[in-house]
DNA sequence: GAATAAAAACCGTCCAGGTAGTATAGTGAA
DNA sequence: TTCACTATACTACCTGGACGGTTTTTATTC
């Protein structure tokens, strides 16, 4: 193999093409270019653009999941460990979300179907989150407003300024183990 | 004037090839086809594809705004008129969510500036929302729970339950009057 | 360790089909 | 006469994907 992470290169090309130029401008040949290979060669990972964004999506799926997961595991806390894993990711890492929007909004229009693994994702979170302790409809508001969170930065509208973002933070966390 | 109404009619169809088919599929001809337009018709009206996107982003931050102001009039309470009337709309009407879904994915797709009038709104309502007599913190994490059930709907991803939004929703209103 | 074979990882061009936008001629109603 | 369209034709452009090469890696044998 020339590079393990040619595959992924490409992703991360398409995902900087959606995030700065928006979704009509990935095309194949314009993701060839950003990620420095040719047109046959990326259709060589990836057979359809289709394919290319299901990539995209999968990735960053598999990505978030061992991101909390790895939260979770290191968590000491015995209650609220999955609501406390996913505010804290989300809430303190920029990268995977910017890659998580360029990946939601390319299989929207794409193809919602592509959105399952990231469904699927959520749908386990979300059992988590709730049979982890606390009371399940708390922790699904705070669930929902860390997705609030992500929406703002999604569509870049009413952003938090950081000290707000902070103090929802803390607030959100300090409820937790109430 | 033939019909005030053939613009909106227009507005409407794009929204709703949008919602139905995916921004892909919004097309000058399908949008016509839709509307029971002829293209010129619809070029009529809306002399470029992005006149027509921006349309429905103008149109439908209207309408909220209209909606969101109605309730904060209809409002008997003194503290947390304008959170509650977020929070009423929002869960409670699915009409102009979805519309608010199709316009919000045509403009990020098409041109992100179109999305300023949205942008103005949710200034205009945090800004409200943050001075109406209840702790900022507590108002800033309710709007956010109430966008997170928005980001759900708008990709179709871990959709609650009635029961369970319900409970959400209850406690959410509860917890305004604390 | 050199030689060779085969598979993997590409490259670059071509084309059919689709789309935004233009142009133009015409129609019915107010 | 103007407004609010209809209907059709046309163009210039772009894009996905097919296809037929070519180079680089890896595996195998001598």
């Amino acid at each position: 193999m020339a590079r393990a992470t040619r595959k992924i290169e490409i992703l991360h090309a398409a995902s900087k093409i959606v995030s700065e130029r928006g979704i009509f401008n990935l095309t194949l040949e314009a993701t060839a270019i950003e990620a420095g290979v040719s047109k046959g060669g990326l259709l060589y990972h990836f057979p359809s653009k289709e394919a290319l964004v299901k990539g995209m999506v999968d990735h960053l799926a598999e990505n978030y999941r061992v991101k909390i997961a790895t939260s979770v595991a290191e968590s000491s806390k015995e209650k609220g460990k999955w609501i406390r894993s996913y505010a804290d990711v989300t809430f303190k890492n920029t990268y995977p979300n910017k890659e998580m929007h360029a990946g939601l909004l390319a299989a929207k229009a794409v193809n919602s179907d592509l959105l399952d693994p990231i469904r699927d994702l959520y749908n386990e979170w979300q059992t988590e989150i709730e049979n982890d302790g606390i009371d399940p409809v708390k922790a699904t508001i705070i669930r929902l407003a860390t997705d609030g969170i992500w929406l703002s930065e999604l569509f870049d509208i009413h952003r938090l300024s950081e000290e707000r973002k902070e103090e929802v933070y803390v607030k959100l966390k300090k409820w937790i183990d109430e």
